[in-house]
DNA sequence: AGTTATACTGAGGTTACCTCACTATGAGTG
DNA sequence: CACTCATAGTGAGGTAACCTCAGTATAACT
């Protein structure tokens, strides 16, 4: 018989607690009218190293092709992404960081950074990687 | 220098994550019909063993109490809660669970420990228990 | 050549929040 | 006691980050 409050539900409640308070921070703390799907979508390219198709985009930030048109569109009308048709499948759209995508994403990070700071002084060095460990299982599921 | 994806970063987007999957898995993996935000009501008035002014439920739950009545209407009208008039503040209104509240509360509490089991199976006890206590220093800002 | 699958997008909906302005009531002050 | 000021809740309206469903264009397979 689990008690009320177990593990599990302390663990998703912690979680879900600390990400409530980082985006709150992260909007209120500074604002570059970048919004948290917006970076998503900026650091995601950032990392890919190369333009993506927009439903590789969508897989890779766990989301359906049709929600990231909608980001895709307002980067783009930022001028921080950039749609290029796929030369290899006239279907496809590749989407790209454009150079002021990757400078402000440059700044969103240390933004970011800065954000998560307070919270994250309060653990070692080794503590913080532990908890990465902890978190990298849970989430290879 | 920090590296583009440091710890900090790292950390982020892990919870990020897990958050992200467990909300999908909990709206998919089972539906009694209450959203992720009315049942964070439901348990934040059972953990407290008494009604609650909206205003008070409003602080526990970390949003504005503008939006805590508008979660808090939908539930009354699902029969989950009560509204009661405060006797000692004409002003106020007390919140509480339905008996109806609190046993759909069991069955939530169920689901949502049969959704995170998965992924915290791949911890032992001892490593869901330090888990808890890094996220509960991180927590407490 | 015809069916079937894939890539994107228009239209419209939901959840979980927010601010701003308003009403009703309580609390403190001259 | 009349006045001011603070507090409790809510109506109106808005935003971000998703979703589904239907439609068009292109590719791939038979």
């Amino acid at each position: 018989m689990p008690a009320p409050d177990d593990a599990a539900e302390q663990i998703a409640a912690l979680l879900d607690g600390i990400v409530r308070r980082q985006r709150r921070a992260s909007r209120e703390g500074f604002g570059t009218s970048v919004t948290h799907g917006q970076f998503r979508v900026l650091r995601t390219l950032d990392n890919a190293d190369q333009p993506l198709r927009l439903s590789e985009l969508a897989a890779r930030l766990g989301i359906v092709p049709r929600s990231a048109t909608s980001v895709v569109d307002d980067l783009e009308a930022a001028g921080l992404v950039e749609r290029q048709p796929d030369p290899n499948d006239r279907r496809a759209t590749l989407v790209d960081l454009t150079p002021a995508g990757r400078q402000i994403l440059t700044t969103l990070r240390k933004n970011r950074r800065e954000v998560m700071l307070t919270q994250l002084s309060r653990l070692t060095n080794a503590d913080q990687q532990t908890l990465i460990h902890l978190l990298q299982r849970l989430a290879d599921g």
